[in-house]
DNA sequence: CGTCCAGTAGATAGCTACTGGACGGTGCGCTATT
């Protein structure tokens, strides 16, 4: 796969040679101002493509190196870079690192004073600062995208990309307005970084930052150190899970689904002599970096927290990640356990699943809007012309600014309104207000069910007797045709079977039709079933004898690249 | 979608069994008090 990225890096002809130049030229800094004396094939070629103007999506696990494929690139182009990242406390420990190393660098957040942001931007056109630190909060503001453009930014970095999918649409809905405002700030070459999307996660990400023709590289998934094991239980888990936990060595990490069971679980494993703390971000402030910084430090043994404990936690001897329910999806299920053995040493993931716990993170895929209110924004668009921003529709439809932006959004797909930087108005040829919130209400309603399907996955995860590693890896789209030998499957002998390859019909990454589904990709293939996704219908489960019999797939040519 | 909790009904003195309603995750930015 790597080669064939590079490959496409590349190019042919004519660019060789200037290629191969701009390939120097990155070497060069790289070992001159960030001391990398060795670049792995993926970072050099992601460098290279972002040094020459090209557009980059790269999905590479944390720790080999995501940082330099922009900040080698950003020394090299004339303008300053602009990176878009999460976390304010994520911002400022890369502007800290930078600062070590004597780049000019600066964060940009709420807190940030007047005079301290006119200085920001001076210091920015006047070529004195290379790199900005912001979440894309920041970008939504129009006097921000208006002095960053004027120092007119070389490169734009989002960091943490997959955040666009998974936050986007409900959360943190700027995160879906980064590809309008990249062009705000005159459409640099964009880099968009993530330790972990499967491939309609990076399908959204390149459509919806309106990345042209990029370099993907996609690195390996596999991390073969981290042992995986589902274990089902009938009823509560907690007692299991304490007898788990105590009796392994090294630090580790409890997920739970929600709050209240941060304190519960983590009181019980006090009880029983660990060293735990419970973490979630309704702590106050002080009280979730005491227990980070102890956690790094050594001085915890196990932190029992729900989602928010995670981004930024990069502690090399974290020796199990167990989680007491299910996730929402293997999407971030995979991210959590990646926290463990980023020492390459062994570490264990258990999931305790309940399929009751399944109908949380079902609810978590979300509400859809409903009719009337999506209706009365679009009345309120229309009726205002071409004279609306997001004070006055806020002003008119009592909307919150997060709900605002998400119904904008549905509505702008709907092809019922412009959204710019500052000025909404209706898209030429709207629909009427009632169509176009029909229309909002389905898009919304289909994101749901494909949400829906990935959580399906999710349990198939956990049912499945096949090889746990084999199918996660199967869902990022890396086909593997032996059993791992380490999974709990694996040990219980149910995995021992050797995946058919290349051949038949319907083999992995084979392009497929389906009557109602339409087309999409066969993910897995395995002895009775196939898991194909389709580009509108999700993640769907096909028994090959149903598939066979009833005829319910064609094979259709790979699309043109 | 499932769990928890308070309230209440029912049968009969300290319980059990049901019903209805609230609640559930992630962070930015902003504003109003200290």
């Amino acid at each position: 796969m790597e080669d064939a990225d590079r490959e496409r890096a590349e190019s042919t002809g004519a660019e060789c040679e200037q290629v191969e130049d701009t390939g120097a030229a990155c070497e060069r800094v790289a070992r001159r101002s960030l001391g990398l004396t060795s670049l792995r094939p993926g970072q050099l070629a992601a460098m290279t493509a972002l040094a020459q103007g090209r557009d980059v999506l790269a999905v590479m696990p944390t720790g080999s190196g995501k940082s330099a494929i922009y900040q080698v690139p950003a020394l090299l182009l004339p303008g300053p870079t602009v990176v878009v990242s999460p976390l304010i406390a994520l911002q400022r420990d890369q502007v800290e690192a930078l600062r070590e190393r004597d780049e000019e660098a600066v964060s940009l957040d709420a807190r940030t004073s007047a005079g301290e942001r006119r200085t920001t931007f001076e210091s920015l056109r006047a070529g004195e600062t290379e790199f900005l630190f912001c979440a894309p909060e920041q970008l939504a503001r129009p006097d921000v995208v208006r002095d960053l453009a004027a120092a007119a930014p070389s490169l734009l970095v989002v960091d943490e990309a997959h955040l666009i999918s998974s936050w986007g649409h409900d959360f943190r809905p700027d995160y879906l307005r980064l590809g309008p405002m990249a062009d705000a700030l005159g459409r640099p070459p964009i880099a968009a970084l993530t330790a972990t999307a499967a491939p309609p996660v990076r399908a959204e990400i390149v459509e919806r930052l309106g990345l042209r023709d990029p370099v993907e590289i996609v690195q390996g998934f596999d991390r073969p150190n981290i042992s995986l094991t589902v274990r089902r239980t009938l009823d509560d888990p907690a007692q299991e899970i304490v007898a788990m936990v105590t009796a392994e060595s090294g630090p580790g990490i409890v997920y739970t689904a929600v709050r209240r069971q941060t304190g519960r679980l983590s009181g019980l494993l006090r009880d029983a002599g660990v060293r735990a703390a419970a973490y979630h971000a309704g702590l106050r402030r002080s009280e979730r970096d005491d227990v980070h910084g102890a956690f790094m430090a050594g001085e915890l043994d196990v932190v029992v927290a729900t989602s928010a404990f995670g981004m930024g936690i990069d502690k090399p001897d974290v020796r199990f990640v167990v989680h007491a329910e299910v996730p929402g999806s293997l999407d971030a299920y995979y991210q959590e356990i990646g926290r463990a053995g980023r020492d390459g040493e062994p570490a264990r993931a258990v999931l305790f699943y309940r399929p009751e716990d399944l109908g949380l993170q079902r609810y978590f895929t979300g509400a859809v809007p409903d009719l009337e209110t999506v209706t009365e924004l679009a009345r309120a668009i229309a009726e205002a012309g071409s004279g609306s921003d997001r004070r006055s529709l806020r002003e008119r439809t009592g909307l919150s600014p997060r709900r605002l932006t998400t119904l904008l959004d549905l509505l702008e797909r709907s092809g019922a309104a412009r959204v710019g930087a500052r000025r909404i108005g209706p898209a030429p040829g709207a629909p009427a207000p009632e169509t176009a919130a029909e229309l909002a209400r389905e898009l919304a309603e289909r994101r749901r069910s494909v949400e829906r399907t990935r959580l399906e996955m999710m349990r198939r995860y956990a049912e499945t007797d096949d090889c746990r590693r084999r199918f996660l890896l199967g869902y990022f789209g890396e086909h593997v045709a032996d059993p791992c030998g380490d999974c709990d499957t694996c040990h219980a002998g149910t995995a021992d079977r050797r995946q058919e390859e290349e051949s038949g019909p319907f083999a992995a990454h084979a392009r497929v039709e389906h009557r109602t589904w339409g087309p999409g990709e066969v993910i897995q293939r395995g002895d009775d079933r196939l898991t194909v996704l389709f580009d509108e219908a999700g993640y769907r489960e096909l028994h090959l004898d149903a598939v066979i019999d009833q005829r319910l797939l064609t094979e259709t040519p790979a699309p043109p690249v």
